[in-house]
DNA sequence: CCGCATTTGTCCGTATGTATA
DNA sequence: CTATACATACGGACAAATGCG
């Protein structure tokens, strides 16, 4: 098998590294890639010399974080680094301190605005015909969706992946999807959804403003999207 | 104590809450804040009628993402919801992919660059004397210390917390703190330091640039400071 | 479709280390 | 220093899920 482990003293004066760290440098040494399969908990039992028992806790510390990928009753696997855990922990945030104070909610508005805006400049330059016209759908798909009276969370999810896919940040594209849930979610709590009409129409307006190919335009359309957001988070605020 | 479980089954049809979701919602349905007190395992163990051992695990879960803070042999508390399961998450992926592709550290830096560029126009308008006065300080610490070979985490680490706390958003700082880490752990895996004398003075040049009233001077500035960061990033991708 | 082996999920009992009062 | 409450750790047993012959 031939596979490395860290040594086990390296007599630095450290303190001895915890099951957790100790797993994480065998993906490490061994250079694994997401999806790789990783020793059954048995196994890291056995060669980690500590109960099946922390094995497992330690496997909980790092799925949350998805560094591992645990499948009952098949085995663990590296994980793919994604954001879900930052998606928890930030949505269990919203739900905590929402009736407590808005800052979060108006903070997480704020930066998805500020982080869309930075690329305006990017995206009129590179943004391609296929992809404007799946905005266009997505755009017409919610604005018939709010004709109707019904929400469009999947074509919104959607729609803005799509404009910030042109960034070439990956970082980027998935932080705004994070937060893009986490907004979904606390917006739930506090209410009934509003402004569908208006939402839905203004992501066929920010599409107007890439065809346009002013970078103004753009930043003024990606703007005018998020008002009613914001009025709606400023009316709640006071029902409360 | 009246303490409020969620019930224990609503029969909407869905399959039952996970022991994670359910002391969640035990922390929501109890309004606790950040440090309050959470039961101990073996409550919890008893009301949730479960084992320890999948209260343990669902700790585990929990702490990772600071939902809750475990103290050895005193207790478990409601966590402070920081972002520290972020920076582990995204520590590791700079880890794992790191000789693999440099887009990960790229996009980190760019999106450190951008976000505090953002706020240059606030900070500007809102720096107060004895910030600046604290910034300036640290900024001779660096070039005093660069001099002497020696590096300044700690000085560069508040230097850039100082910068963005006028612009109001607890989130962004949070953020950016996070970013700073994760770029300083994976940073060191790249070689020794580089640049020390000509980052340390980048930073006097920020202050100067928030002296002179210009929002885009200091947004020029801020694009100095991280063109040394970009040329190691970029002569290590070559070395590896 | 069935049975089997493998692997993770859950539970229990007990012993140990640690922090607080 | 002692006592108590609490989290940490261990080992074993059985249940549940998955994949495969």
């Amino acid at each position: 098998m031939a596979t490395q482990w860290p040594a086990p003293d390296d007599r630095t004066g450290r303190e001895p590294l915890s099951v957790v760290d100790r797993i994480k440098q065998y993906i490490l040494v061994n250079r694994l890639s997401p999806g790789d399969p990783m020793p059954t908990e048995n196994e890291l039992s056995d060669q980690l010399a500590v109960s099946r028992s922390r094995i497992r806790e330690a496997m909980k510390t790092l799925s949350a974080l998805d560094i591992v990928e645990v499948r009952h009753g098949y085995g663990t696997f590296v994980g793919t680094l994604s954001l879900t855990g930052l998606a928890e922990s930030l949505a269990f945030r919203g739900m905590l301190t929402s009736h407590r104070d808005k800052h979060f909610l108006a903070d997480l508005i704020d930066l998805r605005e500020l982080l869309e805006i930075d690329w305006a400049p990017l995206i009129v330059e590179r943004l391609d015909v296929d992809t404007r016209a799946a905005m266009r759908s997505l755009a017409t798909a919610m604005v018939d969706l709010a004709a109707q009276g019904r929400e469009f969370p999947a074509e919104d999810r959607q729609f803005h992946q799509l404009l910030v896919s042109m960034s070439g940040n990956a970082l980027v594209g998935q932080l705004l999807d994070v937060f893009w849930q986490v907004h979904s979610l606390v917006d739930d709590t506090i209410g009934p959804p509003t402004h569908l009409e208006e939402t839905a129409q203004a992501h066929h307006a920010i599409i107007d403003a890439i065809e346009s190919g002013s970078p103004g335009e753009l930043e003024a359309a990606i703007r005018r999207h998020y008002e009613p957001i914001r009025d709606r988070m400023r009316r709640s605020a006071g029902t409360d």
